[in-house]
DNA sequence: TCAAAAAGTTTGCCTGGGCATACATTGTCA
DNA sequence: TGACAATGTATGCCCAGGCAAACTTTTTGA
């Protein structure tokens, strides 16, 4: 099955193309955890700011998460059916919407990663605006190791200050 | 039309819920953002997987595409089309794929960008897996400025190595 | 109180990115 | 040289996450 490749692997690295990549598995798996984080993101941005709105306002309103979302309130319904169909919110018709435990734990969790790449990019000196941007997008895809090395590394800048 | 929205904001802010949340429209704005980021990574990580596969095993085949991003070559194809409408890459039938001056621009620009953070991940003291694996999941995530910080932050950590 | 505005829902549509399956082409080596 | 393995393509399907438009329910204020 890998005669033939494994031929061409060996002439192709012994001559001009020096192989110094990953092993395809790896990169493979690499990839996939990627996808999948993708799928958890949004779920993550609703419940995060649900959890922001009812703190900030009492309640959580799906107008209100649709403007602050970007998107049109059909767009908001779908998702709120998603997120009640993964046991992290409740919701009535008309009535706005209530975290589960599940949500808001995974909420209290999403949050402090949040906090922890915001403060660590105002840290190393990236401005106040494009910090609450990117960290919006880094936030889901930093490990706990990471989080773990930027809270460090925020707190030691903190000290310092 | 914000006469009810600016009364309830009122009471509410000025009563037991402070409201400490960013702007709508800018929380829209970023999201906004975010997704966009969304529509690009994939194609970011194809077209700098092609160029590293050009550099390292001197052409690009779907085969090999489809291993390492662990998708079908079904799904590879599929994508090879897109990039090709994009003018990204060429290709003809049954022959591996060459990028075209704006795809090996966007692998450059990719692949630096992957690499900062990559060795800012290293210099921060993440272990060499996590920072793979996180470089993946960040580098379409953060802004040119963010980057730049990243980089001093590499450069002076390797300066006292 | 009740009509109009606001909020929420439903339906039907589109696109992107997956998959499996079947088929076509190319390359290899017995 | 020709059969078979490897590679590439086409088709048809699915799901997620958008939208617009029409509809229902709730809230509000004259």
């Amino acid at each position: 099955m890998a005669t033939k490749q494994d031929k061409d692997l060996e002439h192709v690295t012994s001559s001009e193309h020096p192989d110094e990549m990953l092993a395809p598995d790896v990169h493979a798996r690499q990839h996939q955890h990627v996808r999948k984080a993708h799928e958890t993101e949004l779920v993550e941005d609703y419940v995060e700011l649900i959890a922001d709105l009812i703190d900030a306002k009492g309640e959580a309103r799906a107008v209100e998460l649709s403007q602050r979302m970007g998107v049109t309130q059909a767009t908001v319904g779908k998702m709120i059916r998603r997120l009640d169909e993964r046991g992290l919110v409740t919701s009535e018709p008309y009535r706005s919407i209530f975290l589960t435990d599940a949500g808001r734990r995974m909420a209290e969790d999403s949050r402090s990663r949040h906090i922890t790449v915001l403060r660590f990019l105002r840290a190393i000196g990236v401005s106040e605006t494009t910090a609450r941007q990117d960290a919006e997008g880094i936030e889901h895809h930093v490990s706990d190791e990471t989080v773990a090395a930027m809270r460090r590394l925020a707190e030691k800048s903190q000290a310092t200050d």
